[in-house]
DNA sequence: ATGAAAGCGCTAACAT
DNA sequence: ATGTTAGCGCTTTCAT
């Protein structure tokens, strides 16, 4: 923990004990406020006073190490964001620093790390998985669950000593499709690369069932897939857009490729909406704020709801295992306003 | 760190020891790596592999808290990044993602939190403050640095117990300055709220002794500010862009504003950079790699150069004090072309 | 109202 | 080659 050339050793609980001349006891009871107002267990408000000025004085700070490991406790929320640039990941990281504001815990994001391997590295009271789809998942956290509280994102699994955020998508991803398709008759769909395979499944499905519903008929050339990342979605919306027989409305799987594809239709000077309508998933902050807003489809107040939950069991590691669910509706924006 | 319902107590150390029939030193031993194939200290291979099984049986995991609290390792590395969704920020993240990849130590983000709170809170091996400006940092770090081992991004503090990684922007902007003014008669300026107060300091600076080399005038409504988020820029660019007699080039103070100016352009069915030319201040991998790329002036190797210096600090936290010097040089690219 | 003392899980001398 | 043991800084009974 320490430092360069001499090191001036760190006042610890002991230290402080010794300066202001009591025991350790006492300075663990005022520092870790077992002596407040209420009369539950008693320090003198003389000796209180000497404890924090002689702490206050040697600079002392608790050892959160020592702590954990007697208390069980870190303080500490973990987040791990699979892409942090998403503006999904941006909205939940936006929303939990809101919510952790005075709760005395201190969030901190995995970004980008292999949170199969990162959470037995470093445990917390609490941690968020964005997304957990892999084969062997849900036994991994089955396991990981017994040793740290998980809360995850997905829309599949079951909680199974860890918590389940799922997103009910309903009826809402019909509505969007049915949205675009009651004044196009050429709607695109750009989605990721892997979800091509199961063609009736997830939100490539509502696309390929939308389309049916509306009696239009799915071509090869107005669906484009990208993978990962922002760049790869910018050039999937290119190839969509960039070609004699272009869509005049486009379905994206989620608000960050629906916000590459508004950016690439305005570089080819494409009126959004005029030329080319929008609409994406996720309902995120960045998609409702950018110009113009982002249509969209996903849960209301998700964001602020999920972050209250993760302060919650951060407060209550203990607290029954349960499954969260946000109902999702349209959100109807500039990007695919109502037709008159 | 556990759990709902009964909790199947979580392995220890001892337990291990017990299973494998040996002492928890030859475990723990084992477990931190002193039995290698070097003849350093030994343990036969017999009983590492007896205690490796027992481990893996027993599905034992260290506890790092009381790791940590051994040997003040925490094998943590913390970044405090004041606004996330800023792509400098992101490079960072980015970069030290794959620095770290087989270092064995954990990076951690601390988004738009304040730090000076934070790293009370939590320590790390090292931590990386992205932005220290405000009255009394100078003092804050100097004292902080006495528990933690810091590394501040700034401009103006000199080392003090911390690392200070400073870019050297020397000539470098008035080239970008100049790169601009040879081509264009108005040259805009997109930069944050408090920078005008110091006209001939920072950036904006050198925006104005810019104009001046070229016999230019500083025009009040060629000059937008904006003041933090992204929606903040934006506006401003269009502010900028959307006016009868706009400039014909942007001089943006960072690379984030310029990506939002450039898409601003493009939503005004201007032409980058046929219309409007434009360069950031960064050269951050996301204006890199954005359609069409962004002209920047920044440090070469910056965000992997930070990186790597991390990595080696959080190994070595005992290291002694040094500043790290980033030269910055001009990357023309096509958001910003060379005249021919 | 305060103190003494027993550990939490782990590592690192120091034995053997 | 392996075991004993003394703590790291802190919280928390249990005495006083």
């Amino acid at each position: 923990m320490n430092t360069a050339g001499t090191a001036p050793r760190r006042a610890t609980i002991r230290t402080v004990a010794q300066a202001a001349g009591v025991s350790t006891a006492t300075v663990s009871y005022v520092l870790s406020g077992r002596s407040g107002n209420t009369e539950s267990s008693g320090v003198s408000s003389e000796t209180e006073l000497r404890v924090r000025e002689a702490a206050l004085g040697l600079g002392y700070r608790p050892n959160q190490a020592a702590r954990a490991i007697r208390t069980g406790k870190s303080n500490l929320m973990m987040l791990s964001l699979t892409m942090l640039s998403d503006p999904w990941s941006l909205s939940v990281s936006k929303a939990v620093g809101s919510a952790v504001a005075d709760a005395g815990i201190t969030p901190m994001i995995l970004a980008d790390t292999d949170w199969r391997t990162a959470i037995r590295r470093q445990g917390a009271d609490v941690v968020f998985i964005d997304a957990a789809d892999g084969e062997g998942d849900a036994e991994l956290l089955a396991e990981l669950a017994l040793s740290n509280r998980l809360v995850v994102f997905s829309e599949t699994l079951e909680p199974n000593g860890f918590d389940v955020v799922r997103s009910m998508a309903g009826k809402s991803m019909e509505q969007a499709m049915d949205h675009l398709t009651a004044s196009h008759s050429t709607v695109g769909c750009l989605t990721s690369a892997p979800s091509r395979k199961a063609p009736r499944q997830g939100r490539y499905g509502a696309y390929v069932r939308g389309l049916e519903r509306a009696g239009l008929e799915l071509r090869e050339d107005h669906v484009a897939t990208f993978d990962g990342d922002e760049f790869s979605a910018y050039e999937a919306a290119v190839t969509l857009l960039d070609q004699p027989d272009p869509p005049t409305a486009i379905f994206a799987t989620s608000d960050f490729v629906a916000i590459a594809a508004i950016h690439a239709a305005q570089r080819l000077r494409l009126d959004v909406p005029g030329d080319v309508a929008v609409v994406g998933v996720g309902n995120t902050l960045q998609g409702e704020a950018m110009a113009p807003s982002l249509t969209s489809v996903g849960p209301a107040g998700f964001f602020d709801g999920l972050a209250r939950f993760l302060v919650d069991r951060a407060h209550d590691p203990a607290a029954a295992v349960q499954v969260l669910e946000f109902p999702w509706q349209l959100f109807v924006r500039d990007s695919a306003p109502a037709v008159s």
